[in-house]
DNA sequence: TCTGGGGTCCTAGGACCC
DNA sequence: TCTGGGGTCCTAGGACCC
């Protein structure tokens, strides 16, 4: 790969929703993190109302009410699927990608002749819009991080209507002294301030800076990212994603909790949705951490943290016993009294899922185990979410759901939930 | 009143061994 | 019991990403 192309959705999660809602267009519109919490997606009209991404929702309903933004609770199968078509239009297009995010793809571009790279980029531009309805902006360039650098560009200045080929070493040199540190890929809010102490406050003066003082203020991480700047690709093209490392399942309650079935019942939900995750990417666990958590924003004195983790006799991905780990960790750091605002389990130290899981002392694979959990599968896979589940999910109402008032349909995996056309 | 969820990688420091 | 250095493994926490 010696050119690539980065492709960027705009403001994803609000195209998906205007998707099925054309008035929107040109109409500012945000959608809300899990439990309507803070905004995560922004269009144009919406950021140029002085709204931020990651801020609370809260905080800024009197600015979202008086310019009547139009706000959605997120809807992340609805996103995922629309990702899923996004990627696969790609996918017809070029001989190679890596699907970097819900959102992004970095693209092998090395067999576009350098004076058609604009024009390829646009007609990929043009084809995604056609067959998904979602506009992109593409960055094409020698390596990732620049790539990411012009894709901001490209985003940012209307100009070049959302592609920017940054391929040839003169440009770079021409735009790299208009990017600053923090927009650059890698560098986040703990490193820009050390940076600027340096004197070193845009991509061009990183691109320049000494190595020794990059090594030392930001790690081989760092001198990575340098390299990438100054067009030697440290990043290559991961064609196939790797296997999961770890699984995190969790969520913050639509309000505190207190009683101790209420949270034990949340955390066991997250559990059996582990369980799942852990089936579907064919992976077991060795290592189940489960953790509760009171408001992060709380008074130090009142904020409670509580952690367990157990190894487990033998890696696996069979609910029950996940279950049964889960409870008894549960019992073992429940602390009475507390108000509790998040339960959630993580599941680490894994492997490939085994062929026929053994013990040393029970030689018989254990067929029934794995039966029931195929089934399980595919019923829920079939039927919908929650068709089929465990005795700890029984329960009339859940006080621990997170809020989603403001939630579209489910227009593409419901079929009760389908766009209708008169 | 109301502040997301799900990941990866790197580093430092402790425990332990030889 | 004292002396010394180096290696490995594990874990916790920081930083960053979308």
């Amino acid at each position: 790969m010696e050119m690539v192309a980065l492709v960027d959705c705009n403001a994803f999660f609000c195209s998906c929703e205007r998707v099925f809602k054309p008035h929107l267009r040109e109409k500012p519109v945000v959608v809300l993190s899990s439990n309507d919490g803070c905004l995560i997606a922004l269009s144009a009209e919406a950021k140029a109302l002085g709204l931020k991404m990651a801020v609370p929702f809260f905080k800024v309903k009197h600015l979202i009410d008086k310019h009547k933004v139009h706000v959605f609770s997120t809807n992340y199968m609805l996103y995922a699927h629309m990702s899923r078509r996004v990627m696969a239009t790609l996918e017809a297009l070029v001989p190679a990608l890596e699907v970097y995010s819900i959102d992004e793809a970095f693209l092998d571009f090395s067999h576009v002749p350098e004076n058609e790279r604009t024009k390829e980029a646009r007609r990929i531009q043009q084809m995604v819009l056609q067959h998904t309805g979602i506009p992109v902006s593409i960055g094409v360039a020698p390596t990732k991080t620049l790539a990411k650098v012009a894709n901001k560009l490209a985003k940012t200045h209307p100009q070049w209507n959302g592609v920017l080929d940054l391929s040839r070493s003169h440009d770079i040199e021409r735009f790299l002294p208009f990017v600053w540190c923090e927009d650059v890929w890698g560098i986040g809010r703990a490193s820009a301030p050390k940076l600027s102490k340096y004197g070193i406050r845009t991509a061009a003066d990183l691109a320049g800076a000494d190595p020794f003082l990059i090594k030392k203020l930001m790690g081989i991480v760092g001198t990575r990212l340098v390299n990438e700047l100054k067009g030697e690709q440290a990043f290559s093209l991961e064609v196939a994603p790797p296997p999961a490392k770890s699984i995190i399942c969790s969520r913050s309650f639509g309000r505190p909790l207190s009683q101790k079935e209420e949270v034990k019942r949340a955390l066991l939900y997250h559990v059996v949705r582990g369980g799942a995750k852990l089936r579907r990417k064919k992976r077991q666990a060795r290592h189940l951490t489960i953790y509760l958590r009171g408001n992060r924003y709380a008074q130090k004195e009142a904020y409670v943290s509580r952690t367990a983790a157990v190894q487990l006799p033998l890696a696996t991905h069979y609910t029950p016993t996940l279950l049964a780990a889960a409870d008894h960790l549960f019992e073992k750091v429940w602390q009475e009294g507390a108000l509790y605002a998040k339960a959630g389990v993580m599941l680490t130290d894994l492997t490939p899922e085994a062929a026929h899981p053994t013990t040393l002392f029970d030689l018989r694979p254990h067929q029934k185990e794995k039966a029931l959990m195929t089934a399980l599968d595919a019923l829920n896979e079939r039927y919908g979410r929650g068709t089929l589940g465990f005795a700890s999910q029984l329960q009339k109402e859940n006080l621990w759901r997170p809020k989603e008032a403001l939630k579209s349909p489910n227009y593409l995996t419901r079929w009760d939930e389908l766009l209708t056309v008169r």
